[in-house]
DNA sequence: TAGATGATTGTTAAC
DNA sequence: GTTAACAATCATCTA
């Protein structure tokens, strides 16, 4: 599987799917017939003005998005968070707001420790996507030694949120919230969370 | 001004 | 079993 295959233009309303010959193509028929721009080129100037449009592929092919990611065009992640219709959108316009949050995997419990480093280290860099990419670079060169405290801490974590989806759901059952029940307030970071709780117990 | 975007991995939940 | 959604981050941009 060479990048090219994997090649979509991410689809915005109206645009159509090209495929990379017809990309290249569209760079040498104008010329041919002695036109400015090659309609093809046209939208992708107006897709690549949209900053709502992933345009990676286009720039650098070594960049190339894996395919969990091309596969989701821009306007997926629209749909994701818009309230519109279908299976999981309607699960996620259905949500509710009180619902406890999913506990950060221990991946991103690590990222909460690493992005304090980065920005230490990288004080100019204001792009959450160069930290998310050093950071998973980062995270795939430890060793399971290495990713086991952040392994334990995503499972307390993980305890912890189930007990609050327990109450939660209790809550559900009985017609009220658990923040109502119990005053928990999980809108907080839960890395930050777990992590104020570390320095409690230490105390 | 609210909300989407980018980029990552791991987990959850819906099908 | 498969796969989309989502969890955190925040400067920047659009509607």
């Amino acid at each position: 599987m060479t990048w090219h295959q994997n090649f979509t233009i991410p689809r915005k309303p109206g645009l159509q799917f090209f495929s990379f010959s017809t990309f290249l193509g569209a760079l040498i028929i104008p010329r041919a017939h002695n036109q400015k721009t090659h309609p093809f080129l046209q939208q992708y100037q107006t897709l690549s003005k949209n900053p709502h449009t992933s345009l990676s592929p286009f720039l650098s092919p070594t960049a190339m998005p894996k395919a969990s990611t091309v596969a989701k065009p821009a306007d997926s992640r629209l749909k994701r968070k818009g309230a519109g219709t279908g299976t999981k959108q309607s699960k996620k316009a259905s949500k509710d707001p009180n619902r406890p949050k999913r506990p950060p995997s221990a991946f991103f419990v690590f990222m909460s420790e690493f992005r304090e480093t980065f920005k230490k280290e990288n004080p100019n860099n204001k792009s959450v996507a160069v930290v998310g990419k050093a950071g998973g670079k980062e995270w795939k060169s430890l060793s399971t030694a290495d990713k086991a405290p952040y392994v334990e801490r995503a499972e307390k974590l993980k305890e912890e949120y189930e007990k609050t989806l327990r109450a939660y759901n209790i809550g559900l059952a009985e017609g009220k919230t658990p923040s109502e029940e119990e005053g928990s307030d999980k809108s907080k970071s839960e890395v930050n969370d777990d992590d104020e709780d570390d320095d409690e117990d230490d105390e």
